[in-house]
DNA sequence: GTTAAAACCGAACGTTCGTGCTAATATATT
DNA sequence: AATATATTAGCACGAACGTTCGGTTTTAAC
């Protein structure tokens, strides 16, 4: 790998960790600088805008969240098992590895009225996550593991629902109560869409 | 009402709409003067900080919420109708009078990692405002509306991951679905938690 | 080893930020 | 109407913001 593209690298995980905790929009190119040691320069000449290097920032994020949550699920059976896998990965990305929380919470949250190439984009990769999320609730039902009639997309907006729930739960409110809730909440959102016994 | 007074309801008023678009860290002193049409020395004499200002903004917002979703609903009848009552005038709220969506939702994901008195105020506020909820469910309860043994505090945390769920999908990934998921999703709450018919 | 390119730095730019002053004006009290 | 108080404006401050530019150092290619 090229001095360039290490460093780019430092840089991103670092400004990864500061969204994480501040946000996206207070990610400052003279902060970051002095977090990572180099100039704020130095740095800015690697993105050619703020912007830029926040629409990195996130792909930074989306692709470390594929790769820690969503490809490592795939090791397990297709249905629930997956989908629980998922969680689990979630709630283990969220917890150890971004310490200030969600980015994408935090994206999403903040950007939700700001027009623009970073809006749209967290628009965009958003989507994508929950479409991912979509789709092992489509094989488990392909798999039988849930009722044939079980509406996919709404299926999606209780189980995200449910994680952004915790998320708030946890950090802000810091209340400990908050993992045990989303493992019951999940478990019921299942039940309730089980595949009918007599119907296999 | 004293010229002071009044002068601080319209900044107020203003300064929860910027807060409602952009989120409570971006609200700034010169921005808020320029659209209430008054220099930035003038209004900033009103509070003697910014914190205070974002706390006061906080305040408001709460003030205004009470008002406009929890007083009302109180004329609705104990148990299930003044409950499902919030949630509409919640709704209501949320989508005509908060033009950039929820203002709690924005301060709690900005503030969930910077400490000091504003993240403790916010805190405060929503606590209060989930055990306003929470009396309602109690109250449910009570009524006889739902299962004696229904965890008051986890039927909380699904109706709030439920608004919360909503609040993103309709706000940031502008889906139309939104509303039909919330309702749905909050009648099967209620109904899985409903009074067993042979225990009244 | 020479050379072209990439990476990095330091300084400066024009703005905007929050916050103090002082002085002028409007309001409220007597 | 006179006076005291509350409200607003003007100006300036130091700091931080994103960005540009010229020059130096480091890396990569031949």
């Amino acid at each position: 790998m090229s001095k360039g593209l290490e460093t780019k690298e430092t840089i991103l995980k670092s400004a990864l960790e500061l969204t994480s905790k501040f946000g996206l929009e207070s990610l400052s190119i003279g902060g970051l600088a002095k977090s990572v040691g180099m100039s704020k320069s130095g740095l800015f000449s690697h993105f050619k805008s703020k912007e830029t290097l926040q629409v990195r920032v996130m792909d930074y994020a989306a692709e470390k969240f594929t790769r820690r949550v969503i490809k490592p699920a795939i090791k397990d059976p297709r249905g629930i098992p997956r989908l629980r896998k998922m969680m689990d990965l979630w709630l283990e990305w969220s917890e150890n590895y971004m310490v200030g929380g969600c980015p994408f919470v935090s994206a999403i949250v903040e950007y939700d009225d700001r027009p623009g190439k970073v809006r749209d984009h967290v628009l965009h990769l958003q989507s994508k996550m929950i479409g991912s999320f979509e789709r092992a609730i489509q094989l488990s039902v392909e798999e039988g593991h849930l009722h044939a009639k079980s509406d996919v997309q709404y299926l999606g907006y209780k189980i995200y629902s449910n994680m952004i729930g915790y998320h708030i739960y946890s950090r802000l409110l810091g209340r400990q109560e908050a993992r045990d809730n989303f493992n019951k909440h999940f478990d019921e959102i299942v039940f309730a869409h089980r595949a009918n016994l007599e119907d296999l």
